[in-house]
DNA sequence: CCGTGTTTTGACCTATCGGTCCAATCAATC
DNA sequence: GATTGATTGGACCGATAGGTCAAAACACGG
């Protein structure tokens, strides 16, 4: 009886992820993302309830793809200091690689989000927070195997370096090249020794 | 013959930029505008010539009242290491003390632009270049009169202390209270001992 | 190959956007 | 107080925003 979707729901909300991350929620149209997509405008409403709901579903995506699997790419190392110092590497990398310097999805939408957005300011928020987390574990674990002095606040000094994450994203999508952000990041490893 | 305008323009100019510092350049109307400077439409486009113009002028107030009067007063000082920690402190300070948690009008912008808008693009630019130059001045001092070691490297590090204010700025906006961010504050001066 | 019920399409809706225009309004000059 | 000419208020403009809807297109079970 029924009949099956023309198109991929996963792959249109890729399409949009994209267009969101570039340009933000407030500059993105509908019409951006039926051309993007190519789905039409009736279709898209058929398959979400609206703007707001793809936004947060591709915020979703991006989150689980890009956040999650970089940070379970590092932890996998299991060696602290080399998975700091490759996470800031990748950092760097990423924000000089990308042609539009569209930056982190994440930390944009963490500027530009409006109070109102309640579902994605927490999923903001968490995402954020499991990134100092992050950096808590690996100083806690250098710290346990001796790499790391002892004497080097562990809350602190995580938050430091998610600052400096930060602070390296954001600056990459201004004027500042990559030997600029490759020098910040080489600081970063110097509030862990 | 002629007559005086009714309203003093800076005071106008004054009012947007709180608008556009909290909204943002696209999430705010021009009914947003003419609602808080309190003056009609049509004066306001018979004193700018639009929008940008209007958010273009809101910026430059902004560096000229906040950072350059911040980076003056922090001059003065003349004391390196106490510039460098007092300036932390006080945008800790700022971050919190705003209950819209607006954060830095200068970074936001430099986000939330488009790369059409050259000026204020450049104005950014600018901005944050100087802020840099301000850290790597105050090292460069600090080393002179041995406060510092001579063994952090001046630019790496004036850029890794900007990162930092860049991250506190964003993260005051997020879900970090003040103690996460005097922390962080704190970190800072470890990257010039 | 015919119903069935979902998907697709694109025209259409209202609200609001940034911006224009001009008659009414006023202060200064005569 | 009449004249002057910029300032003002707010109706108005086309464009576009996000969102709706009904008819056409379609894949399946019978």
């Amino acid at each position: 009886m029924p009949w099956e979707k023309s198109f991929d729901e996963s792959e249109v909300i890729d399409k949009a992820m994209h267009v969101f991350w570039q340009k933000g929620y407030m500059a993105t149209s509908i019409s951006d993302l039926t051309a993007a997509t190519g789905i039409q405008r009736g279709s898209l409403y058929n398959a979400f309830s609206g703007k707001q709901e793809l936004f947060l579903r591709s915020l979703q995506k991006y989150d689980r793809e890009q956040r999650c699997v970089l940070l379970k790419r590092l932890e996998a190392i299991d060696d602290p200091l080399k998975a700091i110092s490759v996470l800031f590497d990748a950092i760097v990398q990423q924000s000089m690689e990308d042609p539009q310097k569209k930056g982190c999805f994440l930390i944009n939408t963490s500027l530009t989000l409006s109070e109102h957005d309640d579902e994605a300011q927490a999923l903001v928020s968490t995402a954020l927070k499991e990134f100092t987390q992050f950096f808590a574990r690996q100083i806690k674990l250098g710290q346990q195997r001796e790499q790391i002095p002892v004497t080097v606040p562990v809350r602190a000094t995580a938050r430091a370096l998610f600052a400096l994450v930060v602070g390296i994203r954001v600056m990459g999508r201004g004027g500042f090249d990559k030997p600029a952000l490759h020098q910040v990041a080489k600081q970063a490893l110097r509030l862990v020794s």
